[in-house]
DNA sequence: AACATATATATGGTTTAACGTATATTGTAA
DNA sequence: TTACAATATACGTTAAACCATATATATGTT
């Protein structure tokens, strides 16, 4: 695939797309309502972005049924997966990034099946 | 030091600065004039763009007389340098930083000594 | 002191990015 | 076919980023 260095960071530097990241880099693939859910945003917003990162190829879709579902674009240049590796290890302790883990778990947990009630 | 993840991303999404950044990844401590020269951009574009690496603290800086010396911020968190150094393995051989590499050298083995003629 | 070199900052304009709200689309189920 | 749920997009506004040009500061030299 072609990546754009200048594009790839400048997804990573809202930290909407950044918290959205890695949560999928953590979890795999996620809706976009465990996503609204987890980092309590509004649908819109989480939908525009997730609409650059797939524009960019930085993260890639799967559709099922009503479900849109996102994961991290395993076709992304070794560097970058390592980038976004490193970064996950690095701050996914966090306050922020470690709340909305929790808050994503609990959703999971509650629903039992994967996705919204 | 207390680095903001949303802010280091957003640091590394210019071209200039990120190219900056690869030369001194690679290179060490550089001077303005130096990085002016390998990038072919004008002085106080470079000026600001430094400047703002310096204000969140990516790179630190050094005076000798009349010359600015600038490198990366060796106080970065680990994770941080992991990218920049992740970042470097994985973009330094694509044309566009090759060529600033190319150029920063040849510049060094003219003038024998370190700075700007 | 006067001047030159290296670097930094200020100003004003232009472009890009993000947002909230409203609305459209797609799929499912009755 | 109507209704509903999940997701996507459009529109208008606000804020942030970047740039080129001009000017200021700091250091060194004569």
């Amino acid at each position: 695939m072609n990546l754009n260095n200048e594009t790839f960071f400048k997804m990573l530097s809202d930290n909407t797309r950044l918290r959205a990241l890695m949560l999928m880099q953590r979890m795999g693939e996620l809706c976009v309502c465990e996503l609204t859910h987890a980092l309590n945003l509004s649908q819109p917003k989480i939908s525009r972005h997730l609409a650059q990162l797939r524009e960019y190829e930085i993260v890639d879709t799967r559709r099922d049924g009503q479900w849109m579902y996102y994961q991290i674009n395993s076709q992304l240049p070794a560097w970058a997966l390592g980038v976004l590796q490193q970064t996950s290890s690095g701050i996914g302790e966090t306050e922020q990034f470690f709340s909305d883990f929790s808050v994503l778990n609990d959703m999971i947990k509650q629903t039992k099946a994967s996705c919204c009630s």
